[in-house]
DNA sequence: TATTGTTATACTCTATAACTATA
DNA sequence: TATAGTTATAGAGTATAACAATA
């Protein structure tokens, strides 16, 4: 017997899966992309949930810290964000005593984001937790194809 | 000048992008997944709403096509789709005319799935829209690149 | 006039739970 | 008891549009 029903269920899951064609979706990367991007969201935003974080927020914190001072739309443009949902986003770290929004003083529409001491020890941990799941990522996909698919992706402009 | 005040703002926000770093996240695989998932599925959509389809919709066109008489946790479970979902999916497939649902004569809880002529013909012109889609995604990561995403990432097993 | 941050709205997607009919 | 399909609902994400302050 299987050690619980959930178990069981994911097992019968992946053996109608693998019963079951793709057609020519085997030959279409963006296929494979939304696939192990699913897994990989899932494994990282767990992870992440142990200093309260998600893979979002995450990105966020560590866009800041690589930038200092830079304001909201940059890191949106970055990160593939909507400068409109930022606002939410930056007001959860901001409650959480994460980071600071101070008025840019070249510019005083923007916002200078910059960590707090917190956020400078949140992210640490969180980067910690999140070098974990890139391993767990490499074990995963295979080490030589984890470092294929880096390599090969990161190539990629966006624009 | 530039030709349009979208193409400026646009060109405008890839400037800032590559003037911002990225710290931690120039290693981790999940970042440049979604950056370039992201691309693919707009590039994508954007072909495929010549058929009225979107990359969701096509998915599970070409799963049945390639697994006829299957059923609709079969093609969730494939694609990733919560079966909840499926529903709202397939009746617009259906009252499109590209899909029938028939009871299955092994289990009469199961629809068995199949193509309409008229699904056939429409996903025919969507796989050529696919294919070059496909060829755009292949020449702007660089050929090389995407072959080796793809023959990376397609050994990746979920589960 | 254009841009930064903000608010608001509508739509889609995800995650659950519960119901029905079957098994 | 469990599963296939369905319905309903709450939360998150996406896409837009509009406004105030500032450039």
């Amino acid at each position: 017997m299987s050690k619980s029903a959930s178990a069981g269920a994911q097992r019968d899951a992946a053996k109608q899966e693998s019963e079951i064609g793709l057609g020519e979706l085997e030959n279409h990367l963006g296929y494979f992309l939304r696939r192990l991007q699913h897994w990989v969201f899932r494994d990282a935003n767990a992870a992440l949930a142990a200093v309260d974080l998600d893979v979002i927020l995450y990105s966020i914190l560590e866009t800041i810290a690589a930038n200092p001072g830079t304001t909201q739309i940059a890191v949106a443009g970055a990160l593939g964000i909507e400068r409109a949902r930022m606002v939410a986003l930056l007001d959860g770290l901001q409650d959480a005593g994460l980071i600071v929004r101070a008025r840019s003083e070249q510019d005083r529409r923007a916002h200078a984001l910059g960590l707090t001491p917190r956020g400078r020890i949140i992210l640490k941990k969180a980067n910690a937790l999140v070098a974990a799941h890139e391993k767990r990522v490499a074990r995963r996909l295979g080490v030589d194809n984890y470092r294929r698919a880096l390599a090969a992706l990161s190539q990629f402009e966006t624009g």
